[in-house]
DNA sequence: CTCCATTCGGCAAACGTTTGCAACAGATTA
DNA sequence: TAATCTGTTGCAAACGTTTGCCGAATGGAG
C-alpha cells in the first residue's frame, strides 16, 4: 500500500531549515527497530552492548535528542518541576531558586519558576495551571490557607518550604531556633525591652519567630513589643523607625533583613546611633546584610540547602512512604548592628560603656 | 472485537487517586466527538456557540485540563520558553526574570529559568539541552562566543539581551548612553581624572561602557584609568580600593552597582570620605543601591522592560520578517555618592568646598 | 422544487515515544 | 536428544491531542 511509502518523505521542519531527527531515523540508520533505539536510552541493560554502542554512535552522529513531549505523553512523567515563590525579586529567594534549579538539572529535571507577587489567589491559580505539566511543585513560603494547600496536594505532588502542615512533606528552616538565639544575644547584651518588627500576616515563619521571641523574652522577665503585621520590604522597616523609638525599646528583631536594613538606615538618618543607642537584628542573611554599615547582625538561613533538599524530597516522593519533614538549622551571625544595652553586665563591656550601666 | 471494549476501563491514575480527565471524557459526557471538544478549545470559531458552551460547561465540571505534552507532540509548539542568565543570585537579574515570567504567563507560556554560573561552557550545554523542549530561548548577557551563538540559533529561536550580534534579534540597554551621562556628570562636578572599574572579559556591556567612558573623557581632555577586568561582584570592588586610591583619581565609574558598593564601603572603611574625597558611580540601579549610605549614584537599566520586550520579540518571531534590535534607554540617577571634584566650578559649590578649589 | 453555498461535526491519521508480549537463537540442564 | 532458560530483538498498541477531509443539514436563490 502506498501508505508506507510516506516514510521519510513526510517530515516536519520545526524551526525553519532544521529537521527534527527522531528515534525512527536513528533506527533506520543503524539497522535496528525503533524499540531497540528507545531501549538504548531508557533501559540500556536490555540491549546488547555491541548494538547499544552502534546505536549510540549513529544517534550522536545524527544529533538525535529524545522528544520530551512524546516521552511525557506515554510515561506520564514530564521531568519538569515547578517552583513557586512569593517574589523573585526578594533577595531571600534567588539563592534558593538557584540551588534548586542546579540540583534539579543534575537529575535531568527542568524547573519552571513562577512568582505570585505575594498574592494567595495568584498562588492558587499558578499551582493549578502548573499541576498537569510538572511532576511536582515546590511551594516556597506559601500564603495560601492550609485548606487550599490540602486541596491542591490531591492534584499534584507537593513539597512545602518554610511552612509546617501535618502530613505534608516539608523542609523548614528552624527560624524559631535562630530567633531564640538572637533574643538571647540581645538579652545577654543587657537589653530588657525588645521590639519584634513583624512580617506579613499568613506567614508561618512570622508566627514562629514571634512565638520564639515572646517565650524567650518572657522567660527572662524582659519585655517584648510586637509591631505589625507589615509587608516584608525595606520601606516598612524604615517607616517603623518612629514607632520603634516611641516604645522606648533598645533592641529590635526584624522579620527579615530587608526590614532590618530599612529600619537601620532610617534610625541613622534620624541621628540615632546603631548599635550605640539601638541594636538591630535581622533574619535571612541576604547578601545585602554584609554590605550595609554597620554590618547587620542576623540569622542565617540555609536557603541553598533548603532548595536542594526540597528537590530531593520531591523526586523521592512515592518511592518510599510519606516523606517526612526536614528541619534545617539556622544560625545567629553576630556582626556590628548589635551592642550593649542599658543593663549590660560590666564584664562584657569596655570602660566607656560600663560607666553608664545602671544597677 | 474485545479490543474496543477497553474504552473507559483502562485509565491511568497519574497521581494516586486522581484520574486524568481527557478530551475523550468530555466528549462522551457532552455527547459530541472528541474533535469538537478539541476545536472548542483550539479553534472556538469553528464550533456552534451552543455546542461550545455545552462542551465548556462539562469540561469545567469534569475539571478538564488540556494535556500540553500531547498538544506539543502534534503541534510542535511547547508553549514553554527558556530564560538563561549568568547568575540568578546576581541582583541585576531577578527583576528581569520576574518581568519576563509574568509577561510570558499572561500569554500562556511558561518559563524555564536556568543559571550558567558565568560559565560559557555550561551556557552552551544548557541552550542545547533546552533547545528541543522550548519554543525559544532568551539569552541574557551571554558569555559565549559569537560563533557559538550563531551555531545555536540554527537549532532554536533566540533573542539576546544585552549583546549585539548582527542579524540576531536583540534587546539591549543602552549603557553607552548611561555611561556617557555618568562621565559627563562627573566632569561637570569638576573631576579630571576618572577610573573605570571594569567588568568581566567577554561582556559586551563592559566593552560598551569602556568605549563610551573613554570617548567622553578624552573629548573633555580629562584622564581615564581602566582597572580590570574583574568578576562583577562586591568583593572585587572592595579589593580595588587600594588600586583606585593609588591612581590619584577622584571619581570612579564601576561596571555595576555591586562593585561600586564594595568599593564604596572599602573606601569608607579606610577613612576615605565618599563623596567628599572620591565620587563613586555604579551601573544597574539594583535595589541595594538606594539602601547603602551614601546612596549610590547610578545608571538605571530598564530591566523589567527588557524582559517583557524580549518575550514579545521571541513570541512574534517568525510572524513577520527579521525582528530587529531594540535599544532601551538608560538614565543616570544622581544620589549622594557623587560630589564636587578638585576642579569644580565655584557656582556649583557651597562656600566650604569652594574654598578648596584650585584654579 | 432544485441547486448551491455555508456551517457544523465526525472520522481517522499523525505526532515520537514506551512497553508488554512474543519470537528466536544459543546455552544449559535433565 | 529434548526441554528449559536467558538474553536480545521485533511487533504493535497506546498515550491525548490536532487537523485535513468529507458528509449532513440548513437556508436562500433561482
Amino acid at each position: 500500500m502506498a501508505l508506507t511509502e510516506r516514510s521519510g518523505s513526510h517530515r516536519i521542519a520545526i524551526k525553519e531549515g532544521t529537521v527534527a531527527v527522531t528515534i525512527r531515523d536513528v533506527a533506520r540508520a543503524s539497522g535496528v527497530h525503533i524499540s531497540t533505539v528507545s531501549r538504548t536510552f531508557s533501559a540500556p541493560h536490555l540491549v546488547n552492548p555491541e548494538t547499544r554502542s552502534r546505536v549510540l554512535a549513529t544517534a550522536e552522529q545524527l544529533g538525535y535528542r529524545p522528544n520530551r513531549a512524546a516521552r511525557a505523553l506515554i510515561t506520564g512523567r514530564t521531568h519538569n518541576i515547578g517552583l513557586i515563590v512569593a517574589d523573585i525579586a526578594n533577595p531571600f529567594f534567588p539563592p534558593l531558586i538557584k540551588a534548586a534549579e542546579t540540583h534539579a538539572r543534575r537529575r535531568d529535571y527542568h524547573v519552571f519558576v513562577a512568582d505570585t507577587d505575594e498574592d494567595p489567589i495568584v498562588e492558587l491559580d499558578l499551582v493549578q495551571a502548573l499541576a498537569k505539566q510538572v511532576d511536582g511543585i515546590l511551594l516556597c513560603s506559601p500564603r495560601m490557607s492550609d485548606d487550599q494547600i490540602e486541596q491542591v496536594r490531591r492534584e499534584v505532588p507537593l513539597v512545602v518550604i518554610n511552612r509546617m502542615i501535618t502530613g505534608l512533606p516539608a523542609v523548614v528552616m528552624d527560624v524559631g531556633h535562630g530567633a531564640r538565639e538572637a533574643v538571647r544575644h540581645l538579652l545577654d547584651l543587657g537589653h530588657r525591652h525588645l521590639v519584634y518588627l513583624a512580617g506579613p500576616r499568613g506567614s508561618w515563619t512570622n508566627r514562629e519567630i514571634r512565638r520564639a521571641a515572646g517565650a524567650t523574652t518572657r522567660a527572662a522577665g524582659a519585655e517584648l513589643t510586637v509591631l505589625g503585621p507589615n509587608q516584608p520590604v525595606e520601606e516598612t522597616g524604615a517607616a517603623a523607625a518612629e514607632a520603634v523609638l516611641r516604645t522606648g525599646a533598645t533592641a529590635v528583631l526584624a522579620y527579615n533583613d530587608l526590614m532590618a536594613i530599612g529600619l537601620l538606615q532610617a534610625l541613622q538618618d534620624r541621628g540615632v546611633d546603631v548599635p550605640g543607642q539601638v541594636s538591630v537584628v535581622g533574619i535571612d542573611d541576604i547578601a545585602y546584610s554584609g554590605l550595609v554599615r554597620p554590618r547587620l547582625t542576623t540569622v542565617a538561613n540555609p536557603t541553598a540547602t533548603a532548595g536542594r533538599t526540597a528537590v530531593d524530597m520531591l523526586l523521592q516522593q512515592g518511592d518510599d512512604g510519606p516523606a517526612g519533614q526536614v528541619t534545617l538549622r539556622t544560625d545567629l551571625i553576630i556582626r556590628n548592628s548589635t551592642g550593649p544595652g542599658p543593663y549590660a553586665p560590666a564584664v562584657a563591656l569596655n570602660a566607656e560603656v560600663a560607666a553608664t550601666v545602671k544597677e
